[in-house]
DNA sequence: AGGTTATCTGCAATCGTTACCAGTAACGAT
DNA sequence: ATCGTTACTGGTAACGATTGCAGATAACCT
């Protein structure tokens, strides 16, 4: 039923299909006004599917995301939308942190799209990666991988992010401090952790509690029911993203434990909420959304440039907000409470 | 460098193109072994452009959602995401709640997808709508339009929903009860607003305090302080969604206005932190993911069945739960409070 | 051995579009 | 009138895969 062709618009109209196709990109044609009305009497519609055929382009960009109900990850998805532009569109895949599906994913991915924007789940592999044998232009955002030069990357300032975090824990008085981190193979459990040790070792605080955890919400509340049982809790806790800050929120509430008046938390990312938790929580904040906005443009750069230009790097950066989840350790409290939460 | 076509492989095998292209869509050849030693030799991925415009199928779903930085749609999209299968992907496009991007996706969808599950905007269309003359297989989420029983759909129980909570209050003892409605051109918005009045005229209240809203945060935000504005203030409140009710939680302590103290608030969709919130906040949920899985479900038995079967309509439950939000309203609180705070 | 299936094969047409290649008409300049 | 230039035109070969058709080979029966 609905299949007429660019040949039915050209009988229709009286011409041949080149005329129609030359029409259709733009070129100027003597019989125009027909032709526009012919299209709409017949409702023509382009096939995609021949365009891309003849072009090799597909007008498509993939973004791969470990989760897309991760806050985060639905901010850069929207930052990325808001940059594709009028004739691309934005082709998801969520990868339920699996790295089989996302092995998968790309190689599905390959012909179907013109770039892939993604996240990868772990940066460590031994050689040339994946995807330098891809053969797809990638942009990578929040992480990268081993190799990661070789791509455009869009990030953040992970290590500084955490040393800020960390510096206003020690300012406040703190030495017990924890961090609760993700995994070190990705690129943000990795920076975070080592601004994290830079700012302990810069206060010569030598460092216990630090666990690796896995950026899940579960994660986060093991890591922090494990912290309180240790025989000398820590004052303060660092948590390397929003999910496990809501899970160590969910165990510190289980358990009894107020904040900040026992324990200080800052977490990594704000969270919509963040201001209607009781205490109000601390975090290091990044614009995801501009983040994911890099991303898409500095893919639309390589595809209109072409691949022999060099990759390039944004970076975004971090910003303290101060609320109300951090206060002076308890053995302090007395003389300085006042003065941190107002 | 990397265009390696069926051709290739057939020569360097040394058969024809078709034996190539049976093997590939799992008919028995003779010489096995050696294609697939080939194929992976020379690396040949089959080319996707030339199999949508042979078989006329791309193997991609679309799903249109109105804001993807909703928690909600997120679940959406990732239960979709989880029943899509093996073969087929999901293209995901995000209208940022505008009717003109909405038309302009779905007019680029044609020919790239097989089928779209989507939210639309709002349901008031006069006459059949744009989606019946569409052409493509319609599966609708979470909203219909005005002609929604021609398609198939993944619904909640919206009016159950608002009056389960609207019950709740009353039965707390409430009558003075307000109601910050999404609009009501909307599915959601019009059946919430339906069950929210239905019981109130089932307890022979008149209706006062109702604002008809946006489902966005800033919306919910200056409902809310309206509200508190007037006379004699609600005791009570229903937010039509997740975003209106952390508006209003927003403005409830930006006025410092105390939960449940000084009124009671029960929100319709569950958050990953409502516990968090102090008082934990009493909502009414329902199980989003499965929703998305439904509509992907139906898209894909129409799409296998053939468009010829008549459309179905899913139903998801929704269910109170209560937290610490809610409490009698003032007067009564002496008598009441221990038995529902606990 | 001859006939009948069953199974596999290559050829070539086809999907809808774009881009190259000539060809032609109109026009002003010589 | 001839020429060169400009501005458009139609025919047709691709793009890379699938599929109906008819022929070839092997397997099976009587």
């Amino acid at each position: 039923m609905s299949t007429v062709t660019i040949t039915d618009v050209a009988k229709h109209v009286g011409v041949s299909v080149a005329t129609i196709s030359r029409h259709l990109s733009g070129f100027t044609v003597r019989n125009e006004e027909k032709i526009r009305q012919a299209i709409i009497e017949l409702n023509y519609r382009p096939s995609a599917a021949a365009r891309n055929l003849k072009s090799g382009r597909t007008g498509i960009i993939a973004i791969v995301v470990p989760d897309i109900t991760n806050p985060f990850f639905a901010s850069i998805v929207e930052g990325a939308e808001s940059a594709v532009g009028e004739d691309r569109m934005i082709l998801l895949v969520n990868t339920g942190d699996s790295r089989q599906r996302e092995e998968k994913a790309l190689s599905q991915l390959f012909g179907r799209v013109d770039g892939v924007i993604m996240a990868p789940l772990t940066e460590d592999e031994e050689g040339p990666s994946f995807f330098s044998q891809f053969g797809l232009p990638i942009v990578f955002v929040d992480r990268v991988t081993q190799d990661g030069e070789k791509f455009s990357s869009a990030l953040t300032d992970n290590s500084k992010g955490a040393s800020v975090a960390t510096d206003y824990l020690i300012a406040l008085g703190h030495k017990k401090i924890a961090m609760i981190s993700g995994p070190l193979t990705t690129t943000p459990g990795k920076k975070r952790a080592d601004g994290f040790r830079q700012s302990l070792k810069k206060a010569s605080i030598t460092p216990r509690y630090f666990i690796e955890s896995d950026f899940s919400e579960a994660g986060g509340y093991a890591a922090m029911s494990a912290l309180l049982e240790t025989d000398e809790a820590p004052t303060a806790v660092f948590t390397a993203n929003n999910l496990m800050t809501i899970g160590a929120l969910h165990a510190l509430r289980d358990k009894g434990v107020s904040v900040p008046d026992q324990i200080s938390i800052i977490g990594f990312d704000d969270l919509d909420f963040a201001e209607l938790i009781s205490p109000p929580l601390t975090v290091i904040a990044r614009d995801a959304r501009l983040q994911g906005a890099h991303a898409m443009e500095l893919m639309i750069k390589h595809l209109t440039t072409g691949a022999s230009t060099p990759p390039e790097h944004s970076m975004v950066d971090v910003q303290l907000i101060e609320r109300g989840s951090c206060a002076p350790p308890r053995e302090l409290q007395t003389i300085a409470f006042n003065k941190v939460d107002r």
